[in-house]
DNA sequence: CGGGCGGCCTGGAGGC
DNA sequence: TGCCTCCAGGCCGCCC
């Protein structure tokens, strides 16, 4: 679900309700995540410890700990996290329950379980095997046109996929992938290493616009993304092409046209992007 | 090796 | 009402 704005918008609304917050007891209701979770580890690492911080990496949100161990959540396609009363009944697919000391709880809600739940020493966090090949975050500097051209060089994927592809770039899924390159004029079937410095140039801004856009929007509801506070995000009404096949194009009133690529559907105007 | 596809899950939408 | 197919924000293992 979540792509890097969602992500960014739960780990800012549930900053207030956690920083300081002391999690006093930890219950796995159903473990089979995309990843199995070890129920000892979370409760041995998180007992009786206070979250300093929550910090985003890629699409994973990092919530650290005085204990110098950090709370990985990944939210899949379809994970929620929610700040809800202890005495609220718990949803079925209210897979983790992290209890405070304010009588609340941290709810992991996820209907299709692809989402994934760790802890890790601060320590090992570069190294550890699901960060060690993330790639940049387009809001860093090393996100430049230089950068994708060395990357891209002599590659022959399709570059809607190869900004999908979190190696090279992190945090782009199929929703800012599909609006970046309509904001750029760009065909997603034009292969990567094709693609010359300048128009890097225009990729790389209309990526960072579009996330920067829809961070401010509070990101895409699409249907049924939340934030920390169940408040949903209002990107949707933004986007340009992402799910409006057969639609006019925003820039020419061309139709829309829906292909496939890599499995994925994607969204572009044949007349604006080349 | 680079790149594509199927699979992991559940549920909503739409066709018949 | 039901049953079927298709589709969905991510990611990885496997295959060519």
């Amino acid at each position: 679900m979540p792509e890097l704005p969602e992500v960014e918008t739960i780990r800012r609304s549930l900053l207030p309700h956690l920083r300081g917050r002391v999690i006093t007891q930890v219950t796995v209701r159903q473990p089979a995540l995309r990843e199995r979770v070890d129920a000892v580890a979370l409760r041995r690492c998180l007992t009786g410890q206070r979250i300093v911080d929550i910090h985003r990496r890629a699409k994973y949100l990092l919530f650290h700990l005085a204990s110098q161990h950090a709370l990985v959540i990944h939210l899949g396609m379809t994970g929620r996290l929610l700040i809800e009363p202890a005495s609220r009944p718990a949803n079925q697919h209210d897979h983790l329950l992290f209890h405070l000391d304010d009588g609340r709880q941290l709810r992991f809600h996820d209907v299709r379980r692809f989402g994934m739940c760790f802890v890790v020493a601060n320590g090992s966090l570069a190294g550890h095997p699901r960060f060690r090949h993330l790639g940049v975050e387009p809001f860093d500097a090393a996100s430049s046109p230089d950068y994708f051209v060395r990357r891209a060089r002599g590659g022959r994927k399709p570059v809607k996929n190869f900004l999908m592809d979190g190696t090279v770039v992190v945090g782009v899924g199929n929703i800012y992938a599909n609006e970046a390159l309509f904001v750029a004029g760009v065909n997603p079937k034009t292969a990567a290493g094709r693609i010359r410095r300048a128009r890097w140039g225009r990729i790389c801004a209309a990526l960072r616009n579009v996330l920067e856009d829809a961070i401010d929007k509070g990101g895409t509801s699409f249907s049924n993304y939340v934030d920390g506070e169940g408040r949903k995000g209002y990107f949707a009404l933004e986007l340009r092409v992402y799910g409006r096949a057969g639609e006019p194009c925003k820039g020419c009133g061309n139709q829309v046209r829906r292909i496939i690529q890599a499995g994925r559907s994607t969204f572009y105007c044949t007349r604006c992007q080349h």
